[in-house]
DNA sequence: CCTACCGATCGGTAGG
DNA sequence: CCTACCGATCGGTAGG
């Protein structure tokens, strides 16, 4: 077995992973080039800076839930349907990509204020996929009118959000009967 | 004005403020000891170590949560009466500690194994009580039979942990309307 | 609570 | 990717 040199995508990689194990400022540089087998200082080859990395993982996230909702609202069908295509997918990206979606949901806050407010920005246009299906729905009658889209949007997204903390994928209960427990809870809110 | 020396509590207290903000491991003794007008140093006459803030910090929420559940159980009336309630006091006690409900939240993650533990252990028994209302809700045939309590108590927190992340108390929706909505929110969601 | 430190570790650089 | 560093900062201590 040949112990082939790593590439900037290996780093980033390792860097999302113990920046969701330990956070990023637990996270030294000698950490990470520890867990990638070289010393701390080699990393500059592949980054500029520390800072570069945690951006780096944050955007992969972002990327990642964007790419999810703009599929699921190109589901044809319901309100409903789509809504569960939502939640089916960020689902999907949390579990498929744990360590990305830990940093990117408790780490981007560490970034500068600059890099912050593009996270911020990106959050706020995934949740509106949330809010423009809730919204449609209320307009079709099949949610219940009076609610409120942004409150029911916030509620819904802190609820998938948490699976990071919680969920183990060999625990008691798989991936599918996740998302109907999810989908069931959520839509008997909205009705 | 005189300026007192700081006690013990303050210390905590500022801990708690910075640990919320910045994170644990993104706080130093010197970044804490500026906050309180001292040198870093002189937080050990107060402390003996940096971890120590964090259990005691940590300490205080999982204390703030359990006595809030406790005056919840002891709610004379239905068990949607002490649903409420119990969302109703993690409301106050997050909105009225914000700070020490963040670092409880968010930071406990950084004790050593030992106290993590315990906080855990603390976090299940909390979670108990929302367990146990909905058991017996179920069992009344107030909530919906095939509900399962485990899951749709992790549902409930995690809406009701994740308000420290979005809420402002300057913003659109006050205390009492905050509650409203979630009672209204689960409350459908169980029926 | 300050003075005066300690050894360890931090992010990062120059040069190969 | 390593060698050999850099100045800054870290948690913490001794003694007052």
């Amino acid at each position: 077995m040949v112990t082939t040199r790593n590439t900037r995508a290996d780093v980033v990689a390792a860097a999302g992973r113990l920046f969701a194990q330990r956070g990023y400022h637990g996270t030294s540089m000698r950490d990470l080039g520890k867990e990638l087998g070289l010393l701390g200082s080699s990393l500059y080859s592949h980054v500029d800076s520390k800072q570069d990395l945690l951006v780096e993982v944050v955007r992969e996230g972002a990327r990642l839930f964007e790419a999810s909702a703009e599929k699921a609202l190109a589901v044809e069908g319901t309100s409903p349907d789509r809504l569960r295509a939502l939640i089916s997918g960020h689902v999907d990206v949390v579990l498929d990509n744990l360590d990305v979606a830990r940093t990117f949901l408790n780490e981007a806050r560490m970034l500068d204020p600059d890099q912050r407010r593009r996270v911020i920005s990106a959050r706020d246009h995934y949740e509106s996929a949330f809010r423009s299906v809730l919204a449609s729905g209320i307009a079709e009658g099949t949610f219940r009118a009076g609610l409120d889209p942004k409150t029911a949007s916030i509620f819904i997204l802190s609820i998938i959000n948490a699976i990071e903390r919680w969920y183990r994928p060999d625990g008691p209960i798989d991936r599918k009967a996740l998302v109907e427990q999810l989908v069931e809870f959520v839509g008997s809110a909205l009705e």
